[in-house]
RNA sequence: GGGCCGGUAGCUCAGCCUGGUUGGAGCGUUCGGCUGAUAACCGAAAGGUCGAGAGUUCAAAUCUCUCCCGGCCCA
């Protein structure tokens, strides 16, 4: 007996896939050769080019979960893919470590309630160290994530957004900005949380369970015009307080206004709204006397009643645009008057109108919210508790019409639910604005794949807002502003050195941070009086957006930026891409974006559609799952399943199907490859593909193969080049389970099948062409799933060739072959699986099994079909399993009577000629039975190759076994055996025997 | 309220840019076949008002408009 394929051969190649002991391998293997850092070692030595890169840093305050895993995924394809391709890119990583959600965490941590217990209760010095700590925490999390996914970005070479290094490169932009006046003071509305006594970003503001049922007083008042008697503006709110810093009213500039007789005086009002305000008014007797568009009461002067109690409003009440009617669309007017109050010190819309026009914003607040004494009377009231008073003076003035209570949804502090407040504040800005055209060029140039995010990028970018860059907070690179007590000048400091220089006494500086950035005192230069550091720190934003100047070096910068591409989350098109861009266009004054490509892709749900949150309880993190799941199956779902900027259903149930399929056929292709190339000692060194050609053992398959090859790679990497991965993914997806699979090794089986020493050439070829197809294929599907191809790679490949490189990743990316594409075989292929394709179907019906040979098949069709099967008819004969074929142009008389079945599709019609004599009948029983054989051998644990004594098959029917009596030859050889005997009973002979149902007749098999 | 994305078979997705026989694939179901690399594979069947309506056109899943539903961002 031979023996093939020894059992032990490769015990690596296990007999089935398992890409979780596969994956646990090769990151052994990856770690204690170092393959990462020696990869990029490599690549910076020796490059065709290189390609700039900046990590979007993740936030160090989360676990990491799957919409992270598909964005690293994303990321990590591009940088195999192009460091195959031979460039050079500093993939090294980056983190996000300061801000508001980490200030939070630790807050939570410590158990404190707001900021103000927190500086009392644990101090600036300690809750700095406890963020620290707390980064440190989350990065360990994220470090083992990006093991378990497979990402090879160097951790070694990480940025942390929190070291002074990285400061002082940060405050490199804001010099810039400083040095050409478009970093100032201004105010800027913000929500503020009474409780806390602090402000909100507006991600709070937005968090679940933030809106809450809330009780208000509903107030309809009114104001009376400057010159006109007994006429006044009806207007509605729910705030009081803001009367007090009323300036201005607005209203919408295409309705349709009414003037409405109330008793003796006329009340103006949006038309639409009248009926239903006099109804809750309760007032019937009331008449429009006259209407008027919105436009036409613009720069309407009304009488501010509060100017005897408050008078700074005495005194802004001379500035033209105050206390008057401007227009604006943001008017509703499907609700209450269609006339509203603005209050730009109180309302984010009321600034921004006020804004626009260059109206004075007022704000008498203090830290604490109260009322300055710049609120006349209502000094020392905090801004809530004004309203019982504002109310009184309103009712005192007759100009309140009616109160009432309401119940609303209204936003609230989501840690202490106290009503939130909004507020101008002093806060520094950076003048955005007056370089947004610049930053609109530069956008319409960045490439982002997809129209869609690019189109919400430029809507978002045309607002064209300034940018509020100070933080009321601790954890985040201060502001680097001092200013004079004495005479207000101000200074922006650029790096450390210049602030020990200018300190106005020797101060100890451990860190940039507060509170030691806070006790160094500056001299002033204009006055020699001492100077504050304004107590803000930067907007997190600023700070990771710093990071392609302030993670690199002078020289780095340079050379890798504007950086070549970007993979981030549609979600970042208002962060990081756009602190990005905003940043590089202050920094270097040109037109132009830090990146040169940006990928935005789409979110990730559940199974259901649902958004991953922790209230729902659907968020799937990555640690956990890749416990259980295998990070190839998981990178090729997330990549093939759909483009990437559309949200993302992920459902695990969904990796063990499709996915599964794909990667197992690869891996078993391999397998069987090596199997069979290990046995007849194939040397791809030595038997190469050229060494076939000139053995001119290639034969038609072998060049289609060789052929669909090259097309694969030209549209693979044509897809990657254009992010779309959905399709790429797709191609190699077909070309393993249907080029190779499903048509190719059928067709090269029997050629392998035998292990007679004068076929062995035509064998070794096979080995060649298959090494050369597998060996590119996973080259290709490295990027995708980079544990199978390594795994692949060092069991297979480099074991037939130790010679190759030491690992997958250090290999060169496959280039289409022109010499090896044929594009007329691959159509004649095509028509030759379509026509085997309608010899199955007419089988079908005539119901013929596929063992069964037939003695004839007629094509229908055009010429060039029946060009294309005449190349191929050999291989078309066998897979029909047809003794012939005829070709005709049309259909004839003679097929048409029951004889002959037929099946058509497109242009090609195809007979089968039903009629079977008895040596065709003879031999289909024979491979009937082979196949049970088949199958009786591997269930007794024959190895393929291992030859038997004998086979015997017993209680035929005699007619049957006449028929068989002259394949027992052919069928001895197909089924490795030394004679095939027939016995008449079992009894005839004491073995084993084993009862198989043949088209509803008992037959038994017996293997000695 | 505005911007963007999606709505195609029971499920997951192509097709739409550039209109043209009968709208596809994978999974699942049923029947049959094939199988010594494969938890595969092949053939057939069942399964679709292509979200709804209107328009343009000889012709609409595809182009235009309106609306509905889901998601995200912003207000």
């Amino acid at each position: 007996m031979t023996v093939k394929f020894k059992a032990n051969s490769n015990h690596w190649l296990t007999v089935d896939y398992r890409p979780l002991e596969i994956e646990k391998q090769i990151r052994e293997f990856w770690e204690q050769k170092r393959i990462l850092q020696r990869l990029m070692e490599k690549k910076e030595k020796e490059n065709t080019g290189v390609l700039g890169f900046v990590e979007g840093p993740p936030t160090l305050n989360g676990i990491p979960h799957i919409a992270h895993a598909r964005g690293r995924v994303m990321k990590d394809l591009r940088y195999r893919w192009k460091t195959m391709q031979g460039y050079f890119v500093p993939f090294w990583a980056g983190w996000d470590c300061q801000g508001l959600p980490v200030e939070l965490e630790v807050e939570r941590r410590l158990g404190v309630k707001n900021k103000k217990e927190l500086l009392e209760r644990v101090g600036e010095e300690r809750f700095i160290e406890e963020c620290k700590k707390t980064i440190m925490r989350y990065h360990r999390e994220w470090l083992e994530a990006d093991r378990k996914l497979g990402i090879f970005i160097n951790h070694e070479k990480a940025y942390w957004t929190y070291l002074d290094e990285y400061i002082e490169r940060e405050w490199r932009y804001l010099k810039r900005a400083w040095e050409q006046g478009l970093l100032g003071e201004g105010y800027y509305v913000v929500a503020y949380c009474p409780g806390c006594q602090t402000s909100l970003s507006s991600a709070e503001v937005g968090y679940e369970g933030a809106y809450q049922e809330v009780e208000d007083p509903s107030l309809y008042f009114k104001f009376k015009l400057a010159n006109a008697q007994n006429e006044y503006f009806l207007i509605w709110t729910t705030m009081p307080f803001t009367i007090i810093t009323d300036t201005m009213l607005a209203v919408h500039p295409e309705a349709e206004y009414a003037k409405v007789q109330v008793g003796n005086e006329r009340w103006i009002m949006v038309k639409q709204r009248v009926e239903s305000v006099m109804q809750e008014l309760g007032i019937s007797e009331y008449e429009i006397t006259e209407t008027v568009t919105g436009k036409s009461l613009e720069g309407t002067k009304y009488e501010f009643p509060f100017k005897d109690l408050i008078p700074k409003q005495a005194e802004l009440d001379k500035l033209p645009l105050v206390h008057t009617v401007i227009c604006e669309e943001f008017v509703d007017i499907e609700t209450a008057t269609g006339v509203v109050h603005l209050s730009p010190g109180n309302g984010e819309e009321d600034f921004w109108a006020a804004r626009k026009r260059n109206a004075p914003i007022y704000v008498p607040f203090d830290d604490e919210c109260r009322f300055t004494s710049e609120a006349g009377v209502f000094h020392g009231l905090f801004a809530r508790d004004a309203d019982e008073k504002v109310i009184d003076e309103l009712k005192k003035r007759g100009l309140l019409v009616s109160v009432k209570t309401i119940t609303h949804e209204y936003p609230t502090c989501w840690r202490s639910h106290h009503k939130l407040i909004w507020l101008a504040r002093r806060e520094y800005f950076l003048w955005t604005d007056k370089i947004n055209n610049k930053v609109v060029a530069a956008a319409e140039k960045i490439n982002t794949f997809y129209p869609g995010p690019k189109s919400r990028f430029l809507a978002f970018l045309k607002e064209g807002k300034p940018w509020c860059v100070s933080r009321e907070r601790i954890w985040g690179a201060p502001l680097p502003v001092w200013v004079c007590e004495q005479c207000g000048a101000k200074a922006l400091i650029g790096s450390k050195k210049e602030l020990l220089e200018r300190m106005a006494s020797p101060t100890e500086l451990k860190e940039l941070h507060k509170p030691w950035i806070d006790r160094i005192l500056l001299r002033c230069e204009k006055c020699g009086g001492l100077m504050k550091r304004e107590p803000f720190v930067l907007d997190t934003w600023h700070n990771s957006g710093a990071s392609p100047y302030a993670r690199f070096s002078d020289e780095e910068f340079e050379k890798y930026v504007p950086v070549d591409f970007l993979v981030e989350g549609i979600d970042q098109t208002r962060g990081w891409a756009n602190s990005l861009l905003l940043e590089h266009v202050l920094l270097t004054g040109k037109a132009e974006a830090p990146y040169k490509a940006f990928l935005f892709y789409g979110l990730v749900l559940d199974e259901k559609g649902r958004k991953m949150s922790k209230s729902l309880g659907n968020v799937i993190q990555v640690n956990p799952l890749l416990e259980k799941y295998s990070a190839d199956l998981c990178r090729f779902y997330i990549l093939r399943k759909c483009s990437p900027v559309d949200s993302m259903n992920f459902d695990v149930k969904e990796l063990s199907r499709r996915p599964y399929q794909v990667l197992s056929t690869l891996y078993h292709l391999n397998r069987f490859f090596m199997q069979n190339a290990q046995y007849d000692n194939f040397d791809p060194k030595k038997h190469s593909l050229e060494w076939a050609k000139t053995e001119a053992e290639l034969k038609l398959p072998d060049y289609w193969l060789l052929s669909k090859l090259q097309k694969a790679i030209a549209e693979y990497t044509e897809r990657l080049e254009k992010c779309e991965f959905n399709f790429a993914t797709a191609i190699l997806e077909e070309f393993v389970v249907e080029t190779v699979s499903r048509v190719y090794v059928p067709m090269i089986r029997k050629d392998l099948w035998s292990d007679a020493p004068e076929s062995l050439n035509r064998r070794l070829t096979v080995y060649a062409v298959l090494w050369h197809t597998l060996k590119t294929l996973i080259l290709l599907f490295n990027p995708v799933t980079p544990f199978l191809s390594e795994f692949l790679y060092q069991h297979v490949y480099r074991r037939l060739d130790p010679t190759l490189e030491e690992s997958v990743n250090f290999e060169k990316w496959p280039k289409p072959n022109p010499r090896l594409r044929n594009e007329i075989l691959e159509k004649d292929f095509e028509n030759l699986l379509a026509c085997v394709s309608l010899v199955y179907s007419a089988r079908q019906q005539a119901r013929l099994k596929r063992r069964w040979p037939l003695s004839k098949a007629v094509i229908i069709a055009s010429a060039n079909v029946h060009e294309s099967i005449k190349k191929v008819e050999e291989i078309f004969l066998e897979l029909a399993n047809v003794k012939k074929v005829e070709y005709r142009e049309t259909s004839t008389e003679d097929l048409s009577n029951n004889r002959w079945k037929k099946a058509s599709e497109d242009d090609i019609t195809i007979y089968i000629d039903t009629y079977r004599n008895e040596a065709l009948v003879g031999e289909g029983i024979m491979r009937d039975l082979a196949r049970r054989v088949q199958s009786l051998r591997k269930e007794l644990g024959f190895m393929p190759t291992d030859i038997l004594n004998a086979v015997h098959i017993a209680e035929l029917e005699p007619r049957q076994a006449d028929f068989i009596r002259e394949f027992l030859d052919t069928m001895a050889e197909l089924v490795r055996t030394q004679k095939v005997h027939l016995h008449e009973t079992r009894a005839e002979l004491n073995v084993e025997w084993h009862q198989y149902n043949m088209d509803g007749k008992k037959v038994y098999i017996a293997i000695t």
